[in-house]
DNA sequence: GAAACATCACACTCAAACCTGTGAAGTTCA
DNA sequence: TGAACTTCACAGGTTTGAGTGTGATGTTTC
């Protein structure tokens, strides 16, 4: 598999990406040596020139680099953007797998509260797979979702809506919260160190707050860029979650900190 | 293509029909003659009872028919009205009329609450020149529009999901709408007849009554085709609402009895 | 203007998703 | 209980759409 077959001139191992691979590496390329060549990949992808204009203007597209006539090369504004875009790729990669591992915390006919975050969104579709379910959030791309879902019972939580996180909060939503109870709950925060999450945002953290305490357990989902972080407002201590649910690239010395406090950690 | 395979005992006609097609043909029969067999739709159609039971299923979901054992019903009487797909499709014209008289009502700095209604949908596009506003809603639909309107505070009735209508009903909706206060708020129903207001759902009228007695002034938006009717469950008296507005279409006759009552009706 | 490069429009491939039937297992009704 | 009906789980068959290549047609560069 590993071999190269006689005859062939490029490296087959690169043959079967698909363009979301080759796209990766050619951002990796891209990033190590400053600009590439439109006619080399090509030929060391073994695709043609046609497919490999279109992997560059989706990363130009995507802000990973800029065309240029033969080729492209890295962002002017430097290694430091792409990086960022590389980064939030590799965080969504995590939140995937993080939502996948919640999925598997929820079985059909439970009740089900999801907040506001990005971890949520990517956790939607495999709920599809758990019904019949009741699900209650204020995230309000998720009640869009969600109310397309057969066998879902779907729960808002009412509130003022906040266009930067897309979702409901204040009184009417913490009022509703106090007045309800659920089976699980799955949180995320953008912030843990020590024994404690944190937030920036005061509103949230009333939210998230209420949200953990109407759920017989709740879960929080973090990947490992949210650790050793902190933000303004103190949220809750770790140990009010039922357990902490990390991603796997969650280096082990931060395992074996989150883990000295009596917490539950789980690795996606 | 036209022709029958000898041997064929079923209507080719019907063979290629997707599963859209066919559950057309279904919701006609079930409309026209209040019930079908499950058995018969399968041998008519040329497809397995297997089939014919996930088109049923579908129907049900959709709110258009109730399974019976054998087959199906057709819902009771006035039910499948309220069904957001036959309903949007109906009077689209007065409904328009209505909604730009009713953004006529609206200044800028109001709290405006609004229902459910298709006749809701139309006025939201006017509403975006009405900044800034708060808007307060439990049909998702809007919900979804106006969080992407400059200047619009949202507020989201919580509440159980309802995919009929795509809005949220029950307690939580109700209890939020208990602890708020608008200067405005537009409402339609399915059914006016002499001094009253007529819904066929229970749940909506609790919802309806709730938004009446939470705003300052409450307008009642009907298209004529609602007047002389009735439905099962009594809402509201007309003289509780500031204002009932009709569409220019409505018969002399009509308006002459609507006004009988010491109900203030506009023309829009 | 010729060569190199970029784009466009169309057609082909292949895998995922959808639709359907089958037979077994479960449920309801008489 | 037995018959009719419903649901479940799985396995074809079909359709759809993403990904790709090819050759024709623009565009840039020297």
């Amino acid at each position: 598999m590993t071999q190269a077959t006689a005859g062939e001139t490029d490296d087959p191992r690169d043959r079967a990406l698909g363009p979301e691979g080759r796209q990766a590496l050619i951002t990796e390329m891209v990033l190590s040596t400053g600009s590439v060549s439109a006619q080399e990949l090509a030929e060391s992808f073994g695709v043609s020139a046609m497919t490999v204009h279109r992997d560059l203007d989706e990363l130009q597209r995507q802000g990973v680099l800029r065309k240029s006539r033969g080729g492209a090369t890295a962002q002017p504004s430097g290694t430091f953007e792409s990086n960022v875009a590389f980064r939030s790729k590799a965080n969504i990669e995590a939140k995937q797998q993080l939502a996948r591992y919640a999925a598997g915390l929820v079985e059909p006919g439970m009740s089900v509260l999801l907040d506001d975050s990005t971890t949520v969104f990517h956790l939607l579709p495999h709920l599809a797979g758990l019904t019949p379910l009741t699900v209650a959030t204020n995230y309000l791309t998720a009640l869009t979702d969600l109310s397309e879902m057969r066998d879902v019972q779907v729960v808002a939580l009412g509130g003022h809506y906040d266009a930067q996180h897309r979702s409901f909060m204040g009184t009417p939503c913490i009022e509703s919260l106090r007045s309800m109870r659920f089976d699980v709950a799955f949180v995320s925060t953008s912030a843990v160190t020590g024994a404690y999450t944190f937030h920036q945002e005061d509103k949230i953290v009333a939210v998230k707050r209420e949200m953990v305490a109407a759920a017989e357990k709740a879960h929080l989902l973090v990947d490992h860029s949210k650790l050793r972080r902190t933000a303004l407002h103190r949220l809750l201590p770790l140990h009010t979650f039922a357990s902490v649910v990390v991603d796997p690239a969650t280096p082990a010395a931060e395992l074996a900190t989150l883990r000295e406090n009596d917490v539950r950690v789980d690795v996606a």
